[in-house]
DNA sequence: GTTATGATTTACT
DNA sequence: GTAAATCATAACG
């Protein structure tokens, strides 16, 4: 490994597996997000994040503790990935967080693109590098060549981790509601949404 | 077996 | 601003 170019370190499970998924949430802005799919690599500075709380949140899959084939790997101790179609077209990415039995996790809705941009332009089959190649989290997953194959991935492994960086400071993060919620009742009101208000890859404002 | 429904995006009017 | 696209999952019979 060449030394000069700093190796940054991948999250591991001490970062994952903490009980605050609103901390987290917050915690994972600015990180960089990497796939290695088909032998394409991406990269992307997270820039919009939602917690989603197991148990106690009625907007969350796992509310209630409801344990279903598509919910089973949030149960799992944090750091794999939970992949699932929505509308029948578009893949979310989420990172599972907290111990086992704990489901809770973190949709990651939004990158700015770091490395690998003509590999996220092909895959949005797109000519020049706009905002919306990655924000938002249907067409952030289809840049990063995210789909429902990586359900139950490890977040340390070859194909998707994320890589440490700085924490971004309090004052540039904006803390909102959270979006497509909007029947989770008194729960749809919660300011779990996180974004870094310096950038402009952000779905909305 | 059937049916309802989205953690959304996109292309319209 | 409104609506269509489109399918795996979950709940029910």
């Amino acid at each position: 490994m060449p030394y000069f170019r700093a190796m940054a370190r991948k999250l591991q499970a001490d970062f994952y597996q903490r009980t605050d998924v609103v901390q987290i949430a917050r915690d994972l802005l600015g990180k960089h997000l990497v796939t290695e799919i088909d032998g394409k690599k991406t990269v992307g500075r997270i820039t919009e994040t939602e917690a989603y709380c197991g148990a106690v949140d009625k907007a969350c899959h796992a509310h209630l503790n409801k344990r279903t084939k598509r919910t089973e790997i949030m149960f799992g101790p944090g750091g794999s990935a939970y992949v699932y179609l929505c509308y029948g077209i578009h893949h979310l990415f989420n990172v599972v967080t907290n111990r086992l039995n704990a489901a809770d996790a973190v949709l990651i809705r939004a990158v700015e693109p770091i490395s690998g941009v003509e590999h996220m332009l092909a895959r949005r089959e797109m000519e020049e590098l706009k905002k919306n190649v990655t924000a938002g989290p249907g067409s952030m997953s289809k840049a990063m060549g995210i789909t429902t194959d990586l359900y139950g991935e490890s977040l340390w492994g070859k194909i998707i981790w994320i890589e440490e960086a700085p924490l971004l400071h309090h004052s540039v993060i904006h803390a909102t509601t959270r979006i497509g919620v909007d029947y989770a009742e008194e729960d749809a009101l919660l300011p779990w949404r996180f974004y870094d208000k310096n950038s402009q890859f952000v779905s909305r404002r």
